[in-house]
DNA sequence: AATGAAGGCCAAAGCGCTTTGGGCAATAGA
DNA sequence: TCTATTGCCCAAAGCGCTTTGGCCTTCATT
């Protein structure tokens, strides 16, 4: 059933109940209802694709997750994201349409998804530093938001993160308030924009506390419960083995335990954990007593509202960016505790 | 740029340059390089709205994953899986689309979906044991492939399922090898139609070899390290605690670690465990030297294929469907050993 | 030289919608 | 009573493609 023999069905023009389906005022209550209940009753939906031409909005937005091969990693979180972004598009008649793209390849994926008219906009996701995609974007106008910050660029632009540098110094603060001073970072790839402002409110924080940087306590790779293994048993194999890691990712953190009871220590005595986590349902931190001390913000509920941003910026083009930036909240676990006086055990 | 103002700048009719695009064969060789010449230069890509209008082919593939509620957890594999699909649709022309749908009101929504013409067919994420999808897809007509099965579904119909019965009993088969006889059964929610199964296979190894079935020991939850920590806890803490556990998930197994381990246990040792590894990236099973023993399955590959097996489908309407059941690789790590004598720990 | 068959191109219809620009009554205002 | 106004409705154009049906050359065949 399409518009033509519905309208047909009903003696109506196609203006008229178009109109009516579409709630304009031209229409009598009468016919509206008429109308609607015909519409209920035949299961009439409009054709996307021909509204979509007709009106040049596509009611689309593009999820544009940026792969260099077959086996670069799909971060865990995009999930959960994802899930939170699909429930507002749900709720404002969008779609939603992923591309997985060739990152070596952007410019020509993101000039084509324009020219196609897929999408009224795209959500940014996996920002790096100096990330190429905001200019490029502004540059074939195409709305975008994006799911974190690009430092080196500076126009405004919509997006929505968290606020890693507080969290990291905040975590780091908490750290050295317990004694401790050898504290190792374990961040993510430090190509990507998070990371780097993670790093610096883990520095900052040190500094702060006047306490020197040592590099051969910062690590940066995927965030991967084996990288986090390999990373804190290397450590704690050391000379001068860090008393406490800031982990980036509760997976990171989940190696760093296995590393640590391997050597038969005991986390939050002997050595104590802080991460960052990004409330996965099927990663919990524990239920009421969490397990580990952590800085934690729900993605889900982050793409729930950067999805919000993104709309609002294509129904109000001339309008400010929205630009919002979530505050971690600090939960003390078992994890963490005082450092351990250097001769209480062998490290 | 659009198809109109292309070929006015070439001095063609549209007709003529839409066939030298898309390949038709009365189009001179010339006339073809010279189109595909201004096409490149102009950055000329066909409207996908357009074309999907005047085809009547939507070259899109909806992804539709079912939720109850804001609460309700996605699939820590689909990201994989849709990785692995995306790169298939991207070599195909294909986009894909996907939709948050309300478990509640599923009949509605599919039936949306194929009335809006949005796209040419679905894949069916998270197959329960008795799931409604089939059949009202069939019914109302839209081509779909199912990732997993649905036991209670007869007629043929498209999918790709690893073979998670033989998985499971031969996992079970090598527990009771090395002399266990009391096997734990950490299962995902047994709506979940893999999840049946799953347990269908641990009971048929166990039945084999002559060992009972003990329901204390079956336990069915989602799939989260929470759930498995808190499960393996309290079986540990059993009069008849189990000496081994089978998981169906490696994020059930390392909450299951946690257990044996805070109890002062040794994993591989004292208690050992399998799992099913779905080889996410970011919790690979060790490197070369797997730390879980388990049944793997690439479910990236997965959907790489199945996303191939609906184009197939799609293309050839009449054509079988295809169906293909991907046996586990099973991989011995260290979470196994032989099950100890009674008399040798306080278990 | 006449005929047919290809080869290469084009005009126009049509896909299913929205939207512009009216038109016709009924009602209100002068 | 006559003109505006308002309320409802409609015909037709247009969104950017594909595809049908034809037209005009050329070239090979009789």
């Amino acid at each position: 059933m399409n518009l033509k023999q519905l309208s047909a069905t009903l003696g109506l023009s196609q203006t008229t109940v178009s109109r009516a389906l579409n709630g304009y005022p031209e229409v009598s209550k009468a016919t509206r209802h008429r109308v609607e209940a015909a519409a209920r009753k035949y299961n009439y939906h409009p054709s996307s694709r021909a509204r979509g031409l007709a009106t040049g909005r596509a009611l689309a937005i593009g999820h544009v997750i940026p792969m260099s091969d077959q086996h670069d990693m799909v971060n865990p979180v995009f999930g959960d994201f994802i899930a939170g972004a699909g429930e507002t598009y749900a709720q404002n008649g969008y779609e939603m349409i992923l591309s997985i793209v060739d990152k070596t390849n952007e410019h020509e994926t993101y000039r084509r998804l324009k020219q196609r008219r897929a999408v009224d906009g795209v959500i940014v996701h996996g920002p790096r530093f100096d990330d190429a995609r905001p200019a490029l974007l502004t540059d074939i106008g195409l709305p975008f938001a994006v799911h974190g910050r690009v430092s080196r660029y500076d126009r405004p632009y919509t997006y929505l993160d968290v606020n890693n540098h507080d969290a990291f110094a905040q975590a780091t603060g908490y750290l050295v308030a317990l004694g401790h001073r050898r504290i190792a970072l374990l961040n993510g790839l430090e190509v990507m924009d998070f990371a780097q402002r993670r790093r610096k409110g883990y520095e900052a924080a040190l500094h702060a506390h006047g306490i020197g940087i040592d590099p051969a306590l910062m690590h940066t790779a995927e965030m991967t419960e084996t990288n986090g293994y390999n990373c804190a048993r290397h450590l704690l194999g050391a000379k001068m083995p860090p008393t406490a890691f800031l982990c980036a990712s509760l997976i990171t953190a989940l190696g760093v335990r296995r590393a640590i009871e391997e050597r038969g220590l005991v986390m939050g005595k002997d050595v104590s954990v802080v991460t960052h986590d990004d409330m996965l349902p099927y990663l919990q931190n524990g239920g009421d007593t969490p397990i580990f001390t952590a800085v934690r913000s729900c993605v889900r509920s982050a793409g729930r509202q950067l999805a919000q941003s993104l709309l609002h910026a294509i129904k109000h083009p001339n309008s400010a960016p929205q630009q919002t930036i979530l505050d971690c909240a600090f939960v003390v676990g078992h994890s963490t505790g005082p450092a351990p006086r250097k001769d209480e055990h062998g490290l």
